[in-house]
RNA sequence: GGGCUCAUAGCUCAGUUGGCAGAGCGCGUCGCUGAUAACGACGAGGUCACAGGUUCAAGUCCUGUUGGGCCCA
């Protein structure tokens, strides 16, 4: 069967599509898993992509790097699992869902009912695992689709419980209590990062106060605070040790506060707003005045305040009442000179940092308000009132007590709800945890893998030596649901270890869990006896699990550990794990070996590779937000996803990678497009010569050096191949593939052209074709885990259709392996000097200033080295071909042509000469160059004087520079040089006139649309002279090379085409005539 | 404040053990072309972030500084 026609200008993408319908009308991937069962394993760990929102194409980097490594792997004959995994619990899904439904806050969850709301989460991460399967798939990525694991399924889910009750049962999980920010009016707090975006800059009432001293009547503390809310919970009030304090006289009162605090101007601290818009604050100083005649009395030092107690602003509230007896004057290294009054107020129910410094100290948690921010009844005549409302009353009421000093609106920023806008409090917060007092043993699993890039393990380490405990709770609805069962009489709690122990255990609501998942709302329907007190009601803890764990079990829970012990430990612990760098270490790579070191006491991965972010074309962050992110499917529609897949799997994974249409097309251009043409020229050649790969073979006697020179290379790329997938370092074989389709089409292709001409199947022309077909198959497959499209296309068309026996798809087939006896690193060092020497003489040419299509008398070589000496003489037809000359001499020197300099060669003087090197740098540019040149032609030692001491150097130590006469243009690199000749004979002159007029045919041929076939009728109209000549001598030439049967020197009726043009700057008039067939 | 990491041509990046600073893209000039959407040659473009140190010799090793990224506090 023929070669099918390969298209030049062919439509990437709609081919991809192509092959997409062959794999699956072939089962081409449950063809391969057949073919591999039973073989030796290779282990992959899917971590699991968030199943939330359609692939971008930031997710097809990580997809890449395991699709080409599986593919690898599997075409090395081994068998894989295939599983992907989706990641579908967390609030992420939640806050997608609240969108759609215009939800506001967890009270409009609650009322539209938890099992309705978790019901719509589980079908939305359903929804887009299918959409992400489907882009998957388009992205060429082979998996077992059937099969992908999801964190919220079951198995997965009772996983966890039974982590957490390993955990429990050895005393690791506690109830703990976490400050966090907090948004009264989404009842939810808000993490770091959340937060971080939500800062705007607004006004509040700001207050300073008195502390009355306990120990001095008379005396206070001036405090300031922005929140007045927070009063109610003070517990104690901080000063900086050393620094400086006043005491102020005002009236029959004194103060204590910071001296610079007193003294200095105040400013709003805001950056977006324009401060001189902004009411202006006055110095304390300046509100002192304003209330009256002061005096400072006395100056001291923060230590010497440290331990007075004080009365608190709001002892008289029940809520208060654990705080009366502990407040007193704290020391705090925090405390500024530069706001509020020098004496911090301290309320670690309300404050992150206060919380901090209360939990150091062990002060009084005060926490007045509830999930919504209103105040706890113990409040008083706050209780029920929203934290953010009392500001007004609270001031009110200082004053009416007389405790007030002063108050102002205050500009400043402030965290807000990034979801509603609203302020935010700060609240505390039962949490749970995982006491994490065996960070050790999980160091020494981390310790048990290879990292990529190394310094991922000390990364990783660094973490683990500094991490807290783990917070595994969070007060939401759609996640894991915390197996934890605590007592509401006596406070014991438990943790359930199974859906098996806890209907053993249920005395209540099994009825109403029993069909369900275990997930809220149904699973807080079951009650246990308590262990301790016996009470019936003990109830599962409201709280959803953080979802690193979903996804940190997946080694143990979708491996079968829990099911299937003996399957498990046949791929546990997986080969290679690959995954973005960014935030993993302490999220999945962290979770991941702790929950497996916890289980299993080992790391749940050999190998495991990092990669970094997918960044826009001009290097920014792909944001949805910023309008760069580009969606997967436009991307590979439009570029197709060949040239993505490679684009990524070249780029250094510790890098990000620039992702727009500069670098694809770079890729296409460099890559795809040259792969495509070497294929297409071979392709259609081979269809009109009826190319057989099976009998058209050649023996290695009859291959050209070129052809033993491609072959070598190739072999020494598959050997770079293993090394660099098995090594997962592909970066390094792109590198050197991309040198390699560039050297084939642009040298091996280039200066094989000719060979695949003419009729019949002489040895040669037989030993072109078995060549390039040979390497065309063999380098396509080391490509394929790559460009798994582009080359099945290839397969397909030069391997599948010809043999009857072949797999139908590339991806069927085994991983080339080298073969070391094709590797002949002679004949390549002579192709790379014969390229180099090419390079030289090109330049020699350019120097010359004639066009290569100027033939020239003699090209003179000086090799430098045994492999350029050899190459010329290996190679000599091609440089007459390549360089246009008539004649090329090997010379030993060229001496009596140059005019010579020489320079130091330091990498050689350096060892030799050590300290003195310098004074030897100047010695050897001092001597002469032609003198220097001749003696070591002659083997004759030459010497240089430093520091007075006569000292032998050798051509090693220098480097000669030369320059050329009239009429040789030269160029030269070390020791080699390479002359053209300038003199032009008639001869050569008229030549080059012929080839002029011939290339100028020849392109109104290709514009007139001329088949290469096709023989014309030549008009060459013109007066000049020198045209002329060159038309008679070359005559049968100039007809040869253009197909024209005639040519005239008068213009032609009907032209089917014309040009006039300039040739040696004489006008030419060409024009052209289809001839009639049968001449 | 601490940890990790990066800084090389206009841009994107190579630079393995210390030895004359590289590639691709872009730009300019010239050339070549009946496989090519190409290709080739030449040119301009560099204080290898900065400052010390080790060494005959530092982009490379060491120390510090500055700036960027990620993470922690």
């Amino acid at each position: 069967m023929a070669f099918e026609k390969v298209d030049p200008k062919v439509d990437f993408p709609a081919q991809e599509r192509e092959i997409l319908t062959f794999w699956q009308e072939t089962q081409a991937f449950e063809k391969l898993r057949e073919q591999n069962e039973g073989k030796p394993r290779w282990s992959f760990l899917d971590g699991p992509i968030t199943a939330n929102n359609p692939m971008g194409v930031h997710h097809a980097w990580g997809r890449t790097y395991k699709d080409l490594y599986q593919r690898y792997n599997a075409s090395l004959g081994r068998e894989l699992r295939y599983q992907n995994g989706f990641d579908c619990q967390g609030l992420w899904v939640e806050v997608e869902v609240e969108k759609e439904h215009g939800f506001a806050c967890k009270k409009d969850i609650e009322t539209y009912g938890i099992g309705k709301f978790v019901e719509e989460c589980k079908a939305r991460a359903s929804h887009f695992a299918a959409i992400q399967t489907e882009q998957s798939k388009r992205l060429g990525y082979w998996m077992d689709w059937d099969n992908s694991y999801y964190t919220m399924s079951d198995d997965n889910n009772y996983g966890i419980w039974a982590f957490l009750k390993k955990c429990f049962e050895k005393g690791l999980i506690y109830k703990g209590v976490d400050s966090m920010p907090w948004c009264p009016r989404c009842g939810t707090g808000i993490s770091q990062m959340e937060m971080n975006e939500g800062y705007h800059e607004v006004a509040h009432t700001s207050v300073f106060f008195k502390l009355p001293l306990r120990e001095r009547p008379g005396e206070n503390l001036l405090v300031w605070t922005t929140t007045p809310w927070t009063l109610s919970s003070n517990v104690a009030a901080a000063v900086k040790p050393d620094m400086t304090y006043v005491k102020v006289k005002q009236g029959d009162q004194f103060y204590y506060l910071g001296k610079a605090n007193f003294e200095n101007a105040r400013a709003h601290p805001v950056q977006q707003l324009d401060p001189s818009k902004l009411p202006g604050l006055m110095s304390i100083q300046a509100q002192f005045k304003n209330n009256g005649p002061f005096e400072v009395v006395e100056e001291l030092e923060g230590k010497e305040l440290v331990g007075l107690t004080y009365t608190g602003p709001f002892d008289m509230l029940d809520g208060a009442t654990e705080a009366v007896d502990a407040h007193r004057v704290i020391d705090w290294e925090e405390v500024t000179e530069s706001e509020g009054t020098g004496i911090v107020h301290i309320a670690p129910g309300c404050g992150a940092e206060d919380y901090q410094l209360g939990k150091e100290l062990g002060l009084p948690q005060i926490a007045p308000l509830f999930e919504d921010g209103t105040f706890r009844p113990e409040f008083g005549f706050l209780a029920g009132r929203a934290a953010g409302d009392v500001a007004g009353d609270i001031v009110a009421d200082l004053k009416k007590r007389g405790v007030l000093f002063a108050k102002e609106q205050y500009y400043h920023r402030y965290p807000h709800c990034w979801r509603c806008k609203d302020e935010l409090v700060f609240r505390l917060v039962d949490e749970w945890f995982i006491h994490m007092n065996w960070r050790e043993e999980i160091m020494d699993s981390a310790r048990q893998a290879q990292w990529i890039p190394a310094w991922g393990l000390e990364r990783e380490l660094d973490w683990l030596r500094n991490m807290g405990d783990w917070m595994i709770s969070k007060k939401r609805y759609w996640g894991l649901a915390l197996p934890i069962w605590e007592c509401h009489a006596c406070g014991h709690f438990e943790v359930i270890g199974g859906r098996d122990e806890l209907k053993s255990r249920a005395v209540s609501g099994w009825d109403r869990f029993e069909g369900h998942s275990p997930h809220r709302p149904w699973l807080d329907a079951v009650r246990i006896r308590c262990a301790q007190c016996g009470d019936e009601k003990t109830s599962r803890v409201k709280d959803v699990g953080n979802p690193w764990l979903d996804a940190s079990i997946v080694s143990l829970s979708t491996m079968g550990y829990f099911a299937d012990r003996a399957y498990w430990e046949k791929w546990f612990p997986a080969d290679f794990v690959v995954e973005a760098l960014p935030g993993q270490f302490r999220n999945w790579f962290y979770a991941l070996l702790a929950v497996s070191t916890m289980m299993v006491e080992q790391s749940p991965f050999k190998v495991l590779k990092g990669h970094g972010l997918v960044m826009d074309d001009e290097g920014k962050p792909m944001h949805k937000s910023s309008g760069n992110a580009v969606d997967f499917n436009e991307a590979a529609d439009e570029i197709g996803v060949d040239v993505m897949r490679w684009l990524y799997a070249m780029t250094s994974p510790e890098r990000n990678v620039l992702f727009g249409p500069k670098h694809c097309d770079e890729v296409r251009r460099a890559v795809i497009l040259p792969w495509w043409n070497v294929y297409a020229f071979f392709c259609n050649l081979a269809r009109v010569d009826d190319f057989k790969p099976a009998e058209h073979t050649a023996e290695t006697q009859d291959r050209s050096a070129l052809d033993r020179w491609i072959l070598s290379d190739l072999n020494k790329l598959i050997r770079l191949a293993h090394e660099s997938y098995s090594r997962y370092d592909i970066g390094k074989f792109c590198a050197e593939a991309g040198r390699f389709i560039d050297v084939l089409s642009t040298w091996y292709v280039r200066r094989s052209r000719r060979r695949f001409y003419g009729d019949g199947w002489p040895k040669d022309k037989r030993a072109a074709y078995a060549t390039l077909y040979e390497v065309l198959t063999t380098f396509n497959r080391l490509i394929a885990p790559i460009v798994p499209f582009l080359a099945e296309t290839v397969y397909r068309n030069l391997v599948a259709s010809q043999c009857a026996d072949a797999p139908p798809s590339v991806h069927h087939t085994e991983f080339p392996t080298a073969d070391e006896m094709l590797v002949d690193a002679e004949l390549s060092a002579r192709v790379a000097a014969t390229l180099k020497l090419m390079s030289l003489a090109r330049s020699a040419r350019k120097d010359s200033k004639l066009k290569v299509r100027q033939p020239l008398a003699q090209l003179i070589i000086v090799p430098g080295d045994d492999t350029e000496h050899q190459a010329v003489q290996q190679f000599r037809d091609h440089f007459l071909e390549e360089l246009n000359v008539k004649q090329v001499t090997l010379r030993e020197s060229a001496g009596d042509m140059t005019t010579v300099s020489v320079e130091p060669n330091m990498k050689a003087l350096g060892p030799k000469f050590g300290r003195s090197a310098a004074a030897a740098r100047e010695a050897v540019e001092n001597l002469d160059g032609k003198l220097v040149e001749d003696a070591f032609a002659r083997s004759q030692p030459v010497t240089i004087n430093i520091e007075g001491n006569s000292t032998l150097i050798d051509p090693a130590d220098v480097t000669i520079r030369r320059s050329y006469g009239d009429d040789w243009a030269g160029a030269a690199d070390g020791q080699t040089v390479v002359l053209v000749d300038k003199r032009l004979t008639p001869e050569l002159k008229n030549e080059g006139l012929a080839r002029d007029i011939i290339r100028n045919v020849q392109n109104l041929r290709k514009d007139a649309g001329l088949d290469i076939a096709d023989r014309i009728t030549l008009a060459l109209v013109g007066d000049a002279k020198a045209p002329k000549e060159a038309m008679d001598a070359f005559d049968d030439y100039i007809k040869n090379e253009t197909l024209a049967v005639e040519i005239t020197d008068t213009p032609l009726g009907k032209p089917l085409a014309s040009n006039d043009t300039r040739i040696d700057g004489n006008a030419l008039r060409i024009e052209l005539a289809k001839a009639t067939s049968g001449v």
